[in-house]
RNA sequence: GCACCCGUAGCUCAGUGGAUAGAGCAAUGGUCUCCGGAACCAUGUGCGUAGGUUCGAUUCCUACCGGGUGCACCA
């Protein structure tokens, strides 16, 4: 049990004595918050709400509950205006909250929320035949990272690459290729050849206005199985895919799946047949659609007027056979904040065609990576790619240990986990909805609100375990005066929080909860290291003192992992 | 034009309706024979504008202004 929920035992009580009966446990828990300034205690309960019930002015209120608290668990019950203010007794609480992380290790912070359901997400889902950019960087690191914490919260989550490897832009590679391809080259550098080609084809697509029109023809003949440009479609995956893997591992992220858009070609006349049974099925225009006016959004295309299915059928497609595969709690789609009303589109067609699990169906946006203000466009050629970033990011990680730790063991491993580190950790620590501005000079700074900085922050944690001979598994002692500043406190109450913020980050679909989170242990961490002697002369003031970095450790790595960082004992 | 997202310090961004709105970067100055200086400490005339709801609004609602993204055969 929290020590919030604790307090909120104990004002509900208190509420009752004072005649106050509607007001339950779980409401004083909703409205306790933490002062503004430590100094004002660590819980604080605000009685304005009460003011109407006891017909009362709020300091009088919170006068009268403070005479009704009692518990050895609080050094004082402070009345402070209309707010009662609980300041926890320090030795018992830090003493306890070092227990229970070091004896639950990464297991601190687990909840059971999920009870073992499937959640199929969609993440990174980047196109065949297109280099990955910096744009595909976020879907691949939100996505895993949330659905890390799904399993931290006892959901199974099951992550699906759903490639981009289908639709009419292989129509249009298929002409480029067969105009101006050449095999020997695309073998040599596949995404880039092949990058080549689909740029070409838009330039000259936009004299030669057939050219489309061509493209739209080798698509239909792709989905009708046409040997030559089957043949053509699997190539161009086969060495993509090889491509992206080596980002993936370097990322450190897995799938269960990579079923793109192309599994679902078998399974587009069912759903086209479903929507027809249902009466779904309006023609418009020549196409085939679903109409969606009565939530004033734009019909969802079905069918295009030559018969070729679109987009959204593919994602219909997808939905139904999800549903039928995993069972989920929920579906999550991590795509950009574009796709907004397509996926809107989608979650009320399946609404229409009755099924209710559609709305266990999540879209997670998020905002686009932008280069100087501007989306970057494959097109125009004009994109940041990933790999290039990332291993500018690992050389400069490794500069910057050859000058401060030129003796380090494994440095080629280390510059990788933090190099790599930096760059996943920008992404996450932005809230979800925001554009990021692409900059070298950001991406590649390892110093104050970073990866780096919190990794570091760890490494040096472990440091002091292994200069002070910590020898963890033994009893926890905590002796009087070891841990009794501000900044030790401070320690213990971010420790303390580290389950809420879990818990807000499963709620949101929102890692960059964790990825502040873990700034802040790192700094308050940093804050108590600087002011307070560690490794001290007295053993058993040593002892106690190493168990609290030894709690920080479990938990800054716990957080990292659930970001998708690892965290290395030295760097 | 309609819909959605975003406007917080010079820059990049936090901020679950509550008590004096916070970090990082950049800048300047500093840090005990100091356990890793990728660190710590010190310096801050800022919530786009105008209304509304509320005991109380940066937070919720409405309008406007500014930026972005969508709006039928691309994904």
């Amino acid at each position: 049990m929290s020590y919030k929920q604790l307090v909120a035992e104990k004002i509900n009580s208190a509420l009752t004595q004072l005649g106050v009966e509607d007001f339950s446990t779980e409401k004083v828990l909703d409205m306790l918050e933490t002062p503004p300034n430590p100094k004002m205690g660590d819980v604080a309960f605000p009685c304005f709400q009460l003011a109407k019930a006891l017909r009362k002015a709020p300091p009088m209120i919170s006068q009268e509950l403070a005479g009704h608290i009692q518990d050895p668990l609080f050094k004082e019950v402070q009345v402070a205006g209309p707010y009662l203010n609980f300041f926890f007794n320090q030795h018992a609480v830090t003493h306890n909250v070092i227990q229970t992380v070091i004896s639950q290790g990464s297991a601190y912070g687990d909840t059971n929320i999920g009870q073992g359901r499937n959640v199929p997400i969609d993440l990174s889902s980047p196109n065949i035949a297109k280099p990955f950019s910096m744009g595909h960087l976020r879907s691949t690191v939100i996505g895993n990272a949330t659905a890390n914490i799904l399993s931290k919260h006892g959901y199974q989550p099951i992550r699906i690459n759903h490639l981009g490897d289908w639709g009419t832009q292989f129509g249009k590679l298929i002409v480029a290729y067969k105009k101006w391809g050449d095999e020997e080259a695309v073998k040599a550098e596949p995404i880039k050849e092949l990058l080549t080609l689909y740029i070409k084809f838009h330039e000259e697509a936009e004299h030669d206005k057939s050219l489309e029109d061509q493209g739209r023809e080798w698509f239909k003949k792709l989905e009708d199985g046409d040997e030559e440009a089957k043949h053509l479609w699997q190539w161009f995956r086969d060495e993509s895919l090889q491509e992206f893997m080596k980002i993936y591992d370097l990322l450190g992220v897995s799938f269960d799946s990579t079923a793109g858009e192309a599994f679902y070609n078998d399974k587009m006349d069912r759903i086209v047949d479903l929507l027809e049974q249902k009466g779904l099925l309006t023609e418009s225009e020549g196409a085939m659609v679903v109409s969606l006016e009565e939530y004033d959004m734009p019909p969802c295309l079905i069918k295009k007027r030559d018969g070729a299915t679109l987009y959204a059928t593919r994602d219909l497609a997808a939905a139904l056979y999800r549903h039928e595969e995993f069972d989920f709690a929920k579906a999550l789609y991590c795509v950009g904040g574009e796709q907004r009303l397509h996926f809107q589109q989608v979650f009320k067609v399946l609404e229409k065609m009755g099924y209710d699990w559609a709305k266990n169906m999540h879209h997670i946006p998020f905002g686009m990576m932008l280069k100087d203000g501007k989306k970057m466009s494959t097109r125009k050629g004009k994109v940041v790619l990933l790999e290039e970033v990332l291993a500018q990011a690992i050389h400069d990680v490794k500069q910057v240990i050859e000058e401060k730790n030129p003796t380090l063991a494994d440095k080629d491993a280390v510059s990788r986990q933090v190099g790599v580190g930096a760059v996943i950790f920008h992404d996450l620590k932005h809230f979800r909805l925001n554009d990021i501005n692409f900059s070298w000079e950001e991406m590649l700074t390892f110093e104050g609100e970073t990866g780096p900085y919190v990794q570091y922050t760890h490494a040096r944690a472990c440091s002091l375990l292994k200069r002070g001979g910590y020898v963890p598994g033994g009893e926890i002692n905590i002796v009087e005066g070891a841990l009794e500043g501000d900044e030790s406190w401070a320690v213990v109450t971010e420790l303390l929080r580290f389950p809420e913020v879990l818990e807000r980050a499963l709620e949101d679909f929102d890692p960059s909860q964790v990825a502040r989170y873990v700034i802040l242990l790192a700094q308050t961490f940093n804050k108590f290291y600087a002011h307070v002697r560690i490794v001290a002369e007295d053993e058993a003031v040593k002892e106690s003192r190493l168990h609290l970095v030894a709690a920080v450790i479990e938990v800054l790595k716990e957080g990292l992992r659930l970001l998708g960082l690892q965290a290395p004992e030295e760097m």
